[in-house]
DNA sequence: TTTAGCACTCATCACCGAGGAGTGCTAACA
DNA sequence: TGTTAGCACTCCTCGGTGATGAGTGCTAAA
């Protein structure tokens, strides 16, 4: 285990290098940070700190980085956590509880907040649709052979399909069926879905309800896939890290790959509370100098979605974590409230 | 006027330095491209290309690189307009006509199209909700004290906004006033909308329907900006003028700005076809070095949104222009045949 | 255990010279 | 008169070199 000045030395340089993205020297520790000791043995310090495997040295004649293992022993044990102020903590609040928005606004809108606060990527993963609640569901005969399907689901979703069919309906038709549907349907969940709950639908409307079931299951199994957004992609050109334009493409085209993303935020944030993967510790090759703070949201307490935030794995760590819980807990208060 | 062998040594030039991004140099040309004649007399036409503003010559034991004045004249009458071939074409007309989409969707899929064929960045901005014509409306009284009001607009867009009330109204009050709404409105093109038609609405339904038809008006109002979406920003990534990070940096701030663009997107395209502006013809400082092809697609006869493409002033001029006309004319086919 | 001192390493930067691509000019040629 | 070969000249690029300085590890003394 570190003893207490190993402990202030380690946190005295990973706080710097993140602040000025270079390798510090004890000189640098010496005079910036009191510690009452002088840079020789500092030094002494740093190199016990690089042979138990806290620190990198990127070449001999430079200062100290920290390697993956110092940044996991600062996140776990030795940061100072971040308070925003209690102004800044209702502005953020707010921002997000305030506006009437539709789910999907709400959550571009925290994607938005969260990369504005951290000056990184940001992602939110959208509630799968496999976990909200019917709360209305409505057809609509327009005037040719298509129908239009409205429903509302809980919390603040609202889709929209436009079927298609060769089949003519009267008015009357549809509005019975709609109201049957809506009937059956109401305060279900959407997982809940299935041939068994439709068939009571086909057996009292026969054929036509047959028709117009198939065409619902087949429209609504294409709006199943989870959604992931990203905001503020632009803020990763800002890092020092990445003034490499190859290694910024690469992780642009790493964050297009929407299905990856989501199985990295996925298996990232299993667990409750703001969860934190740095560098190597992830699974993707070019992730590999990144990190990834991640934090799960709920409707009530259940797990509905994921918001996170990559970054360099020299990132402000208090600050990001503080930034992702603050939103993923406005965004559940929203959710959760929002009857 | 340029006499024939310095036309055809421009377009040398332009098309040798649009595919090497590179300054071009008398050797090359005489060399590549059969002209007939030696490097020397070809040094010596470039020296009055350069005299006239057609080149320029980034130092002086450099090639030559075409000036935006030369860049025009390849554009308006050098170059060999780019073909498709017809499996291409049928290819991308597939591609967009072919999926059932939504507006937006079929917005998206088209952007997306363009950034693929042309590697550069695509913008469109969707047809702004004044031109568009209602078809249905409908009102629907959620349990609690919100109203989903659904509009669909031709062609293809369906908006959805819940109003929430103090005032409760019983379904069949909802019902009335929808039946009466949609009546009202059916065919109506949205910038039509306005107090006046909505005053029988008031007339008809009292204090009852002047909420409602504020709330509506309100909520409404909210939906009216025109939209630009952007895809495939990554690929300027990959253009050799963009490997500093700076530059990107400026041009990626330059396409958030969304309402920017909208000025620079309508303004480039106010007559019909695929117009062009290139560099320094551009108004704002950060598209100096850029070039903007852009054409507008059509409901019927009526313009109803503009598409582009912005790129490195060395863009494949041909190709852009190709690719931005075939995707402008199919969505115009899509937006026109859809019913 | 701490620290001052010192030799050593090595990245960075400015500078220099060779190499080479490309030009403009001149003079000869068709 | 237009074309071309030849040549001097420019200046970018690139590899090498040496100075500078930040930072280290080691040693010996406090």
């Amino acid at each position: 285990m570190l003893d207490e000045r190993k402990r202030q030395v380690l946190r005295a340089i990973i706080d710097s290098y993140i602040e000025t993205a270079e390798p510090v020297g004890s000189r640098t520790i010496a005079r910036r940070h009191d510690l009452g000791v002088s840079s020789a043995t500092i030094r002494n310090e740093m190199a016990d700190l690089e042979e138990t495997g806290y620190l990198e040295q990127p070449h001999v004649s430079a200062g100290r980085v920290p390697s993956d293992k110092g940044y996991r022993f600062y996140v776990d044990t030795l940061m100072e956590p971040h308070a925003f102020s209690p102004l800044e903590y209702l502005r953020i609040q707010q921002e997000i509880l305030g506006a009437q928005l539709s789910l999907e606004r709400s959550i571009h809108e925290a994607a938005r907040l969260l990369a504005l606060l951290t000056q990184s990527v940001s992602l939110v993963v959208a509630p799968s649709m496999d976990q909200l609640v019917f709360k209305h569901l409505q057809l609509v005969a327009l005037e040719d052979t298509s129908i239009l399907v409205t429903m509302v689901l809980h919390p603040g979703i609202v889709k929209n399909r436009l079927i298609r069919t060769e089949q003519e309906f009267t008015p009357e038709q549809i509005n019975e069926l709609s109201s049957a549907l809506n009937q059956k349907l109401k305060g279900v969940t959407y997982r809940d879905l299935g041939p068994t709950i439709f068939s009571e639908i086909i057996r009292d409307f026969g054929e036509i309800g047959q028709v117009l079931v198939e065409l619902l299951l087949q429209g609504l199994s294409e709006e199943k896939g989870e959604q992931v957004y990203a905001s503020g992609a632009v803020n990763i050109l800002n890092q020092p890290e990445f003034k490499d334009v190859d290694r910024a493409k690469a992780l642009f085209e790493a964050l297009e790959q929407k299905e990856h993303l989501l199985n990295v935020l996925s298996s990232a944030s299993r667990s409750s509370g703001v969860q934190v993967v740095i560098g190597h510790e992830n699974l993707h090759d070019v992730m590999h100098d990144c990190s990834l703070v991640t934090a799960t949201y709920y409707i009530g307490s259940d797990v509905v979605g994921t918001l996170g935030v990559i970054g360099p794995t020299r990132m402000d760590y208090a600050k990001v974590m503080a930034a992702v819980g603050l939103v993923s807990n406005s965004l559940s208060t929203l959710l959760t409230e929002q009857k």
